[in-house]
DNA sequence: TTGACACATACCGATATCGGAATATATTGA
DNA sequence: TCAATATATTCCGATATCGGTATGTGTCAA
């Protein structure tokens, strides 16, 4: 057997940092295809390419103005992200308030003396 | 040329499924490699070598009780990823508050009348 | 010391992915 | 209609990645 990952999801789409850097240069807002391209110093087609598999996973979405194409972020697809974090989040919180509870122990024995 | 992105950083440590499924059972708390492969089902190596990439990028740490190695979550390291999140957070609430003056505009024109 | 157990590592084949170069498609303007 | 522009797509080679199988390493128990 071999592989099993792909492109074709949220995860894996953003794990490439030229696409992380084209979802950033498109915070500013919507821009072409173009403008990506001499902004960020990456060639036409792999410009393209990148958007497509974004576009795949609905991080981004395409517009057609005349002979060009704007792209603009879709933050909503994000979600997926926030709740995924938002597990962590939980244990990461639960570690500090045991740590929490741990210091004021600590500071409790101390009190006496 | 080739490819440019590696396993070791953040992102593609969780663009995985599979590691992904590996970090989920590891909120429970700290688990031992055995109990991830039962748990998870799925082969030893597989599980070893996944483990080694969370290990690589801060994800999970180790700790060796007699043969067996326990694995826990090291939640503070998806902070770069948090912090990449926020970004884009920053800029979806920025979108509904322009939305929101937007309709507040649209309000009072519509006042006068 | 030996064998069993728990885990890590090495090697391999299949496949996915990236980037480049060339080309196709669509839109505009002359 | 034809050339130019803007973008998408195709084909390709190089390489990364995944999972399996086999094997190495370290620890315990007798």
């Amino acid at each position: 057997m071999a592989r099993s990952s792909t492109t074709s999801d949220v995860f894996n789409a953003i794990a490439e940092a030229h696409r992380r850097e084209i979802l950033d240069t498109l915070i500013g807002g919507e821009k072409a295809v173009g403008t990506i391209v001499t902004d960020l110093s990456m060639s036409q087609p792999q410009v393209s390419k990148h958007l497509r598999v974004l576009s795949e996973v609905g991080l981004v979405r395409c517009r057609a103005e005349g002979r060009r194409r704007l792209y603009r972020l879709e933050p909503a697809r994000l979600r997926p992200f926030h709740e995924w974090l938002a597990r962590y989040e939980q244990a990461w919180n639960d570690r500090l308030d045991r740590m929490d509870e741990y210091l004021k122990e600590l500071q409790q024995e101390g009190e006496p003396q």
